[in-house]
DNA sequence: CCATCTTTGTGCACGCGTTCACAAAGACAT
DNA sequence: ATGTCTTTGTGAACGCGTGCACAAAGATGG
């Protein structure tokens, strides 16, 4: 499992914070936009709103690219698109295989995000024969006895598992045997990985379990508050939950 | 009043704090899955095992809701997850409606993890006019048109937006102004929202950013170690990243 | 060339979250 | 009862991430 103790303390020297990488991606659909729009510069303030954040944090963020800003102007939009594609590894070819195409997978496999910044839907597998060659957003669908075949001849190393939660586990342990080093897991199961391979969830029921609980504190709340309510303090404000940053995926079956 | 001061400080006084919440769908499952094997009780360092987490953290994570342990013992597997449905507010019935039932939505629909704690589909929505009363999953999507009256009839507090980014802001103000308080977005978009009101995303391409990010940096230090020892700075190794835990969430267009 | 104004880059402090390590609590055997 | 053994619950230390606030850098105008 991950964590293997020894290393250090984590992301250091030349490492950018794991927290300013998940942001990374933010910055770079808004910088996207604006370049989509011709704007030439943005200024840390703006580009901040349009992703959500604070501004000194992505001030922040940048300066553990570089110095990339001009002070007084500030940012050359086409400038950074570039510098946080490459930071990315996105000014490269990712073919990916997605492995269970259900309905999740299907999905998945429409989805038109995928080409537009360097993935590139290598296979699409799935155990049951009677999949096997349809044809699911015009790529056919593969049987998973080929699955080490697929990897290897692509030269994936990214895997989307979309598969029924029972057969996770298994499928991640070919898809690693076979090479692949990233794994997006939509199924809802904890997957236990060698070192320095690298796992990412998206856990749909777990997204909706953690609203519930602020729902339900929210409700709570509402009731004391309604019960005499303290005037001033009531400025509860605070505490609203930003809910979009700061927290963990969730998983998502099948 | 009750909690006299009350909260403030964020997550005060009676609260969890988040990172604590997020885990306890985690343990959850995991406890869940001990019960249907009739297991009675689970100590502290199993359990973790099972939900992929240090022994540690889980038991502090508990501690916050209370003693539930016996020492020398363990947990006991149903008063547990009984404790923590409902904490998570798991007890009650959430009606949810999924808007935007393109593919994504449609296997969202199809999800059998809904029903399986506490979540009911209450409603699905389109705004295709020719989707209207199509059966997806069982249940008839309604036009978009209804949503205020569908939200308020069914008394629905939770939203899943599934739509294209360009209509997820839109979408998103219409289920707020009808009530609804917390949202998941599926949408590559960043949704503002008044105060009060929670959002979680869910962004597949953020995901694979994130994996490709991590991804070219182990091919980087791969490279840099067969070169045979650079000098200097050489000694990267560090960052064996972590990825499963402590991150954010993505999204996810149609 | 100097003054002013804008915006970056960052030092610093603070708080949350993680982990260690251990004392206290209880089960169980004798 | 008493002792031993297991496992919880938590005090304390530490590190990461956030946000403030400001000095430095550069643009712009006179």
């Amino acid at each position: 499992m991950a964590t293997g103790r020894t290393h250090r303390p984590a992301t250091r020297s030349r490492g950018i914070p794991e927290a300013t990488v998940a942001r990374l991606p933010l910055y770079l659909r808004a910088l996207t936009a604006l370049s989509e729009r011709s704007v030439p510069t943005v200024s840390s303030e703006e580009l901040a709103a349009a992703a959500g954040v604070n501004s000194a944090k992505l001030r922040k963020d940048f300066s553990y690219l570089g110095s990339y800003g001009t002070r007084g102007v500030g940012y050359d939009v086409e400038y950074l698109v570039y510098q946080i594609s490459r930071e990315l590894g996105l000014t490269q070819d990712w073919p990916v295989v997605i492995v269970g195409i259900g309905n999740l997978g299907a999905a998945l496999a429409n989805y038109g995000g995928f080409a537009s910044r360097g993935f590139r839907v290598a296979a699409l597998i799935d155990a049951d024969p009677a999949m096997a060659g349809k044809p699911v957003a015009g790529i056919p669908v593969q049987h998973s006895d080929d699955l080490e075949k697929i990897i290897q001849d692509n030269g994936v190393s990214i895997g989307v598992i979309a598969t029924p939660a029972g057969a996770a586990q298994a499928v991640c342990e070919r898809l690693v045997a076979a090479g692949v080093t990233s794994i997006l897991n939509f199924a809802p199961t904890v997957l236990s990985v060698p070192d320095g391979v690298d796992v990412r969830k998206v856990d749909l029921s777990i997204e909706l379990q953690i609203l519930a609980f602020h729902e339900q504190r929210k409700a709570g709340e509402e009731a004391a508050a309604s019960d005499g309510g303290a005037p001033t303090a009531a400025a509860r404000s605070d505490s609203a939950d930003q809910g979009p940053d700061g927290d963990m995926p969730a998983v998502m079956p099948a």
